[in-house]
DNA sequence: GGATGTTTACGCCAGG
DNA sequence: CCTGGCGTAAACATCC
């Protein structure tokens, strides 16, 4: 029973890893992208145990957003002021966590490596024939322990979606030159874009240069951070509602829905939920600062230590 | 110089 | 027991 007053529950560790909090910032954003410094101001509001230690856990975090391929960075247009550039989600990493746990994704998100190098060279496909092979410069750790990095050669052709940019980001049928020098309009952010996978004409378009129509709907369609230039979508219509949907990591899985089916907007947790229903309640965060709730409230605390079990959390019992 | 990104390395641990 | 996701530390680089 946690002492009334300074340090009560409230402040264990939540149980979300890294990846779903910064997705929960994200998400709850209204142009679905932060910078940096409203991540961890987002963090820090809800949940008082990373009101501490921030050097250690903004590292963590920081780590997070680069080493994920389900975070992309996007750079500021020139007309928006401020450090750093905006991270937002990669618009098909899906529902990272319908296992139900926020805790340990089912699978990580990573792009094709191939697709960083079809943007370089045309011919790709030797690329992985060689190089995955004699992999032990750089990507094999030295001490021959296991691959944590994920390389190139344990994920292709793995990822059954992702398919489709590849059209927009370089490989326009009949080798698309594309007609801004990329490179030029953003300088050196261009690397990170183009490493994620991120289309073209989105970047083109976040920065104000003109977009063709027909690519800037599919970019619209896929890209609610883009959105809001051009609010009617040509033909692809654009889920109002869902993207608001609570914790809607899962809500972009419904932009491009692969076949029929649909992927469900909230996730229901699988594992053991002792109480209180699948909703992971954050319904009410979309707008406005969302006071805390008070610690009275219907947490049962006592598994919540370490994570173990349901995903639920009390600073996120809002509304 | 501090904030922001990138990368490597390693330990822990849950699940298969 | 092995694999892979995650957290953490740390060493950089870059940009304001």
């Amino acid at each position: 029973m946690p002492r009334p007053g300074k340090n009560s529950y409230s402040d264990q560790k939540p149980p979300y890893s890294y990846i779903s909090l910064t997705a929960m910032a994200i998400q709850n954003s209204t142009e679905k992208m932060l910078p940096l410094s409203d991540i961890y101001k987002f963090i820090m509001d809800r949940f008082p145990y990373y009101r501490e230690n921030t050097q250690r856990w903004q590292n963590s975090l920081r780590h997070n957003l680069s080493f994920n391929d389900c975070f992309i960075k996007i750079p500021r247009r020139p007309d928006q002021p401020g450090k750093g550039s905006f991270w937002a989600l990669h618009p098909d990493c899906g529902d990272m966590f319908e296992n139900g746990s926020f805790l340990r994704r089912r699978k990580r998100f990573k792009v094709l490596r191939a697709e960083h190098m079809a943007c370089k060279s045309s011919p790709m496909m030797h690329y992985f024939h060689h190089h995955h092979h004699h992999a032990g410069t750089k990507l094999g750790t030295p001490t021959g322990h296991h691959d944590h990095t994920a390389g190139p050669a344990s994920t292709v052709g793995r990822l059954p979606h992702f398919q489709g940019y590849g059209g927009i980001t370089c490989a326009q049928p009949g080798g698309f030159k594309h007609p801004f020098a990329i490179e030029n309009i953003i300088g050196r952010d261009y690397k990170g874009v183009m490493a994620s996978g991120l289309p073209l004409t989105s970047v083109m378009h976040h920065l104000g240069y003109p977009v063709p129509p027909q690519l800037s709907s599919v970019v619209n369609s896929m890209w609610p951070h883009v959105g809001m230039l051009s609010e009617s979508v040509g033909g692809v219509p654009v889920p109002a509602s869902s993207e608001y949907s609570p914790f809607s990591v899962s809500a972009k899985g419904l932009y491009h829905n692969t076949n029929g089916q649909t992927l469900p907007a909230v996730p229901v947790p699988i594992k053991p939920t002792p109480s209180l229903g699948p909703v992971p309640g954050l319904t009410g965060l979309q707008s406005g600062p969302a006071q805390l709730c008070s610690p009275a409230s219907v947490m049962e605390k006592s598994d919540l230590l370490e994570g173990k079990g349901n995903p639920l959390h009390p600073a996120l019992l809002l509304s």
